[in-house]
DNA sequence: ACCTGAACACCGTTCAAGT
DNA sequence: ACCTGAACACCGTTCAAGT
């Protein structure tokens, strides 16, 4: 990955006119695709919608990983931008937790894309976990300077998290509050010292 | 389900020899396979070791879901059976985390067949979702009674929690320490009185 | 009453052949 | 330099035909 984490090799106007535009028509298709389907989706149908033969597909995206990737990438830069405003105009502890609370948003909103991405083993193409680990220990370790966040926990940590609170509640759920509850709750671990209740007596 | 929570029917021995047989060759293929390939495993395989045909799979598990559920009966009796004893020998703090714990293991030893199976829509055949529950609502209000587990959480919630934690944490950890830690984490939010240190005046 | 296994439509992936 | 699309091995699922 490159060093401030923004899309590596810049897909620059290098290339010929066809394959940029073929790029693009992927891109929609599996971004229209993935939201209908899920991150399981068929990637022939994929190359079918965007008009264009498999063999295309494979070419521009070697794999399905670095597909679901490169439709991330907007989103994901957005959500680092997020964090960036949160630590300018926020407290500490209400940007961790306004941003964490928007990362599971919108890694609810994808069909488990997001999800799925974190889970399985990193991608060299686009790195979206280090962009989004980095937005995290932004505003992460701010909230642990202003003692408002216990130090014993990684931006690592809250992010696994969060995508497990996002995976494991379905969307078909009886309680659409689950999930920010089940946050929320997560945060108040967060927020109190270790050990607080444990030991009454600091001696 | 039944009141009791057992596998409703009781496969009897009421059907013919050769029908027992090959569900339990099945069975086998089945626990062997996805503990290989994980929960996505390839049914014609299963089919394939235990000798069978396609057509005989699914006369017997009619969906994928109904054989990953048969395959984890035995073992989610298992942690039910674990909570009861726990009740009976530990303090009620001592059992929730130690039986939640036995759970978050369960979970993230079967390749995530637990995890897919506690995610999607229910099966109306082994409700396995509602047997574990059952253990956890065991332990929990346990807790809750004696004042060590705050009153706003539900079984459900831990659940789920504890089913994120598995379904995020992917076995290529760098930090194989860490879910057990999350899980300690999530806890101590589960211990501390809601709203504790947000009011230090209890006026 | 249960089992077999061929058959169908589909999938991911590759690769010669084209331009 | 890039695209095409036929081709391969496989998958889930069904269903006539068997015993």
């Amino acid at each position: 990955m490159t060093a401030d984490g923004r899309t590596p090799p810049a897909p620059g106007p290098r290339k010929r006119a066809d394959a940029r535009r073929n790029r693009e028509r992927l891109l929609a298709a599996a971004r229209e695709t993935f939201a209908e389907e899920g991150p399981d989706a068929s990637l022939n149908e994929i190359a079918r919608r965007a008009g264009v033969g498999p063999g295309t597909l494979y070419r521009h995206f070697p794999t399905r990983q670095a597909l679901q990737s490169a439709v991330l990438a907007d989103r994901i830069a957005r959500l680092r931008a997020q964090a960036d405003d949160l630590t300018a105009t926020a407290s500490p502890h209400e940007a961790l937790t306004t941003w964490l609370h928007a990362f599971l948003a919108h890694a609810r909103g994808d069909h488990g894309l997001t999800g799925s991405l974190l889970t399985a083993p990193l991608d060299p193409g686009f790195d979206c976990h280090a962009a989004i680990r980095e937005a995290a220990e932004n505003v992460l370790s701010r909230a642990q300077h202003a003692g408002t966040a216990r130090p014993d926990v990684s931006a690592d940590d809250l992010i696994r998290l969060t995508v497990g609170i996002a995976l494991s509640t379905g969307q078909g759920d009886a309680d659409p509050a689950r999930p920010d509850r089940l946050l929320a709750l997560v945060l108040d671990a967060v927020r109190t010292p270790p050990g607080l209740k444990h030991t009454p007596d600091p001696t």
